[in-house]
DNA sequence: TTGCTGTAAATTGTCGACAATCGACAAAGA
DNA sequence: TCTTTGTCGATTGTCGACAATTTACAGCAA
């Protein structure tokens, strides 16, 4: 029989996701830099694992978008180029909008004392040292707001994109210096905005929270979010009550305390 | 500086490779069952390879969302429950009638010569047997859609379902027989309405073209159609330009240095 | 019978070694 | 001098063996 897979908090433990979490805290601090060559054997005497172990970590990296692989030809750290940051910004706004939209209702007072927990949270991050853990806070921030919408699909494909977030981070770190408050003052609003009763507002925020350009024209933003607006009621009127259904019955769903 | 990329045949060999598709089209083509547990040892005695290279292969399966891994526990060929396959529908709908709508105008006559082609190749499949071929030529029908949005997020996003698509084909199999006569007329009343000059057409061809239920009452599609239709122009305009200098300059695509 | 416990089998995790391949440099020829 | 070819070191691909863990099952007691 299957034991019931809620109280699996023993955290099962491989190698593989220790070396994992090494090697994405040393790309996300900066130790290992964008562009840079990974190569298994060293890293294998490094950390004294096998090639084998490494080798596993680098797949499970390229799979959050942190590495590059080709085939004979080694694994690099991903360098995202200015057109592919705007890019990422633009179709994961598109994606969480779209998902704060459809799950607007359900963001209750339990939900925002957990955001407001995150942005405590990045206050206490040194800023050059600590980006690793500054971008899994951030990362548990969105993941609520996405996780709204209670679409798993949804979720898993949003999820996909959080290692190149990382990446992005990396980027903003290379270009200017950024200052954590500036990061708190972001989420900060962000917050408020999504808890209006006014669905727009959050919609906007979210946009351009993650869209942001010196001098935007605005109209561009406007469209989008106008689109989000007439495609959620719509979509939660179809698969709301699905949904829901679902969500309960999973039960295996985290953070239901 | 630039090698013309039509000579390349020499096609990188990795026993990875093979096996991935071996297991793939054993999926694909129901040799292999949802729910069934794939054996590393037993798989690599069969196909006469090392468990290291099935083991890869599992990642690459997992990464495409056809089998999923528990840690000790064993790795399992997906199965998608009605609900997951609904909002897998309507998420990919999504992506692609935003791309389609972006890329409107950069589907020439080239493009539908290659699309036509996809659609013959379609019919000349015999469906009980050869459904990995169906999905690999489904796959790249839609790829050629998406890709006209010249966005390398975009596409990269609708790829990582790629995989979750071929468990639909399945899921439609097990539970109703379809006749590989109907997947064409699908797809060719598809074409049509994407070649239409009026954007709104195609839009809401892709749309049905995934989500399609019995008795649906239409004015949820409409309203999602609609939004995309606000959305895209603004996001053509933003990035039109960019994307393109991006596509003609890329060429090498990685960090080879 | 039911439930527990310990042993054995099956399966996955990790390892180090060997083979295949790539990139760079040097040597040979025009 | 420039191009081509051969060689070598570095790196990745593949392998079979061993260790750790989970699962199945038999035996025993209440």
């Amino acid at each position: 029989m299957e034991d019931a897979p809620k109280l699996r908090l023993p955290t099962r433990l491989r190698l593989v996701d220790d070396v994992y979490q090494s090697l994405e805290s040393a790309i996300l601090s900066g130790q290992i830099k964008p562009g840079e060559r990974l190569i298994e054997a060293r890293l294998s005497l490094e950390l004294g694992v096998s090639r084998t172990v490494v080798r596993e970590a680098f797949l499970m990296l390229e799979r959050q978008g942190l590495v590059v692989n080709n085939p004979r030809g080694g694994t690099f750290v991903t360098r995202l180029s200015q057109q592919e940051a705007y890019d990422l910004g633009y179709v994961r706004a598109l994606l969480e909008s779209f998902a704060v939209t459809v799950g607007h209702d359900r963001i209750d007072e339990q939900t925002v004392r957990r955001l407001k927990n995150c942005i405590a949270d990045m206050g206490r991050c040194q800023l050059p040292l600590e980006v690793p853990r500054l971008v899994h806070i951030d990362v548990a921030f969105h993941h609520i707001l996405v996780d709204s919408a209670r679409s798993a699909r949804l979720l898993a494909l949003w999820s996909s994109l959080n290692g190149q977030i990382g990446a992005l981070y990396i980027r903003g770190l290379e270009s200017q210096q950024a200052h954590i408050g500036h990061v708190v003052e972001l989420h900060e609003a962000l917050l408020k905005s999504v808890c209006s009763l006014d669905v727009a507002i959050g919609q906007r925020a979210v946009f351009e929270h993650y869209v942001r350009r010196p001098q935007a024209d605005r109209s561009a933003d406007a469209a989008i979010l106008l689109a989000i607006n007439a495609i959620a009621p719509s979509y939660a009127d179809e698969f709301g009550d699905r949904m829901r259904a679902v969500h309960n019955t999973k039960g295996d769903a985290d953070a239901s305390k």
